[in-house]
DNA sequence: AGCACGCCGACT
DNA sequence: GTCGGCGTGCTC
């Protein structure tokens, strides 16, 4: 039997590939990887073919329209890896090649067009003496500047047609070139770095990095698939490892990926790996569509052969790949919080894994997971123990809250202590960095007389106040209220500001510091990637004495002049409701700390709390986070949590209350109707933020000690979907955050 | 996800 | 009598 239907992966939610018949004339260009235009009910659309089969269990089926002329087709090994992705989270195949291909390479066809620009001839001729009105025309447009002008574009503007140009073409004095359409920039504008090896390697590795380097060259040379966790506390020269190994691969002629967070993917990290290793591809969600599409674009045509990309750019189609890294590799952003639910370290060793190349996992602080992996054997530790240029870790010290006076009008965090300290920095002429997990003004308003707090309606959580634009927020629908002085409730008392965020701590010290530039960087201050440079640049630059934020600042930046660090309130992170909350406070203390003293001078961290008893912080402020895991391991292996277990998340969400307790409950029944009773059902309970957007959220937990047990009984659940109509019902396989 | 079909209130 | 609200359900 001959195949004649195509398996086709549509951008529908959570849902299997369609199939179509495959018209006799296209059967030879139909194969899967192949992007196709189909007829789905009344429209059309682009989908790509993931299988090739003989039958189909559905009656009607209909045809391909046709190949979609110059679409980007996947190669096979990413297809395998998509397709591999779908199976593992539990998602539609279409959603997942939506998130792998950036949206113009999806919907535009990408074809190719045809360019026109003045040959080096062409620019010396006048155009005057070209012989002929249309010719002289067309030699003065392409004149106004060097750019190519594409010919359709050409034509119009000059009014003509285009033999004139093909004329010109034969003469020499114009030259006709295919292209990437005008939507995906001008050819020869590109910027493309200058090669690497102009520029000598800034510093010569130390022995620790050197062993490194070897070892992972050595599984270079022999091609093996092998995932090394790179060690080393900030500032211990991980980049110089990746590069060195990555400027090996381009020796072989193969391509290389490198993942960091999304926070990280500063211009500064970019010139760095470009100013090493010539030309990256870029592809981050920051960047508009069309230049990611570009950069897709030249990655899948091999012009360029390094990927530097956040999370889903583990998808990019790097042909011939040799090498993958994931730098800061224990970041949960690296977890897609919507469907799909990919973990990027995970399906980059996975990807490692299927190509037999090695995959670097660098961090500071690595996950207990990965620490895990290489107590098992299954990942390689790499240690980096020396700091380059032997530069001292800073001293912490920790401000226990209830006992420090804070003085009026600061907000409750800003102790005498730390005010003191901040003083004698900026005294110094040195800087200072303020890191406040918390934005906004004052994170809740309560009445002085009833005691009621302002609420979202939607959320059932407390609104933020943000002064500057007069209103109260709710951070996680987005809603605002206008805010009164009075009580909505009671009519009576005033509201008071509890919790102060980082525009509340930057008045004060606006107030307390009058002399001094005081910079804040947060979600409400950086409104792009160019306003983060430009708050960071004059921090950078000395302008600013005191920077105030949020995580952003914690991660990656490099100051030099910072020897203060203020963690203005290290309960917030402690009490968040996860079972991974002590394991990520610390790391987050530890990124923290890491931004003091990273220049010549050594570093001072002050680290305020109300719990100065708390192991978490007691490991943190000895940078000694072995102990802390040592400590939490013990109880992960009691509970049977990652990383001696594995977990699943059942979100279920309804307006109604009554009924999503109904669905849920509906759902734990039927997994508990499946033989096997390897995996443990923990709820229905109510989720840990009960009502967001208006509706209900009870969840249900999976835990088992194999992962497969529990991807066949959370799909049980999903089978029970349709019973549950009204109810949301979402799955979150080796969730990271229970949100 | 779109985008239709489908069954109940305020309007020319 | 109609226009239209978005609730439910399908798309191979």
């Amino acid at each position: 039997m001959v195949t004649s239907i195509a398996r086709v992966a549509l951008s529908v939610p959570r849902h299997e590939p369609f199939d179509y018949r495959i018209p006799e004339s296209m059967s030879h260009q139909i194969y899967p990887g192949v992007p196709v235009r189909v007829p789905f009910g009344p429209s059309k659309r682009v989908g790509w073919v993931v299988e090739l089969v003989d039958h189909s269990p559905h009656p009607k089926l209909r045809d391909i329209e046709c190949r979609v002329p110059d679409g980007a087709e996947l190669p096979a090994d990413l297809l395998g890896l998509l397709q591999w992705t779908a199976e593992y989270y539990l998602c539609g195949i279409g959603e997942v090649i939506e998130s792998a291909v950036p949206r113009p390479v999806r919907n535009r066809r990408i074809r190719q067009v045809r360019w026109v620009q003045l040959t080096d001839e062409g620019k010396k001729i006048d155009p005057q003496d070209s012989g002929g009105q249309a010719r002289t025309k067309i030699l003065e447009q392409l004149g106004t500047n060097t750019d190519p002008i594409p010919l359709r574009r050409l034509i119009e503007t000059c009014s003509t047609s285009e033999s004139p140009v093909k004329t010109l073409s034969r003469l020499g004095l114009v030259e006709i070139f295919e292209g990437l359409p005008p939507e995906f920039g001008t050819p020869g504008t590109e910027n493309l770095e200058p090669p690497p090896w102009e520029q000598p390697p800034p510093f010569e590795p130390n022995p620790d990095q050197w062993q490194a380097i070897d070892r992972i060259n050595s599984c270079l040379e022999s091609a093996e698939f092998r995932t090394f966790l790179l060690h080393g506390v900030t500032g211990s020269g991980k980049t110089e490892v990746y590069i060195r190994c990555i400027q090996k691969v381009l020796e072989k002629g193969q391509g290389a990926l490198v993942l960091l967070p999304e926070i990280a993917l500063t211009p500064q990290a970019v010139e760095r790996f470009t100013q090493r290793l010539g030309p990256v591809a870029v592809l981050h969600s920051m960047l508009p569509d069309t230049e990611r599409a570009v950069h897709y674009e030249r990655l899948r045509r091999g012009e360029v052969r390094i990927a530097l990309g956040a999370r889903s750019a583990v998808f990019a189609p790097v042909p011939d790949l040799g090498i993958i890294v994931v730098d800061e590799s224990h970041e949960s952003s690296y977890k897609q919080e919507n469907s799909p639910r990919y973990h990027a370290r995970d399906v980059a060793v996975m990807r490692a894994h299927r190509l037999e190349i090695p995959c670097i996992l660098g961090s500071a602080t690595p996950s207990m997971e990965s620490l895990e992996n290489v107590r098992r054997g299954r990942y390689e530790q790499l240690r980096l123990d020396s700091r380059v240029n032997g530069r001292p870790m800073a001293q912490i010290e920790i401000v226990d809250r209830r006992s420090e006076s804070v003085g009026k009008g600061r907000g409750g965090l800003l102790s005498d202590r730390l005010v003191e300290r901040i003083r004698s920095t900026l005294g110094r002429g040195e800087q200072v960095l303020l890191f406040l997990n918390r934005r906004g003004f004052a994170r809740n308003l309560q009445c002085k007389s009833c005691g009621y707090s302002v609420h979202c309606k939607q959320c059932d959580i407390p609104l933020t106040y943000h002064k500057k634009k007069d209103h109260s927020q709710c951070h996680y629908c987005g809603e605002r209220q206008s805010v009164s002085d009075r009580c909505p409730r009671c009519k009576f008392g005033g509201l008071r500001q509890r919790s102060p965020g980082t525009e509340r701590i930057e008045k004060s010290l606006i107030a307390l510091f009058p002399d001094v530039e005081i910079g804040r960087l947060d979600r409400d201050t950086v409104t792009s990637s160019a306003r983060m440079e430009a708050i960071l640049g004059r921090f950078r630059a000395g302008k600013t004495g005191i920077l105030v934020g949020t995580q952003m600042v914690a991660k990656g930046h490099d100051i030099p002049g910072v020897t203060l660090v203020g963690v203005l309130d290290a309960d917030i992170a402690l009490g968040l409701p996860d079972f991974r909350s002590a394991e990520r406070a610390a790391q987050l203390l530890c990124q923290v700390a890491g931004r003091a003293g990273r220049g010549e001078l050594p570093g001072h961290v002050v680290l305020q709390t109300r719990q100065p008893e708390h192991y978490a912080l007691l490991c943190a402020a000895r940078q000694d986070l072995d102990q802390l895991l040592k400590e939490e391991d013990v109880v992960r292996k009691l509970l049977k949590y990652p990383p001696h277990g594995h977990l699943a998340r059942l979100l279920c969400e309804d307006p109604d209350e009554r009924r999503v307790i109904q669905s849920a409950q509906g759902l734990v029944d039927a997994m508990k109707e499946c033989p096997g009773d390897s995996v443990q059902i923990l709820g229905p309970a109510p989720a840990p933020l009960e009502r967001l957007r208006g509706r209900y959220r009870q969840h249900i937990l999976l835990k088992c000690t194999d992962r497969k047990p529990i991807r066949d009984v959370a799909r049980i659940a999903l089978d029970e979907k349709p019973k549950w109509a009204s109810t949301r019902i979402s799955v979150d396989i080796d969730p990271q955050n229970m949100l």
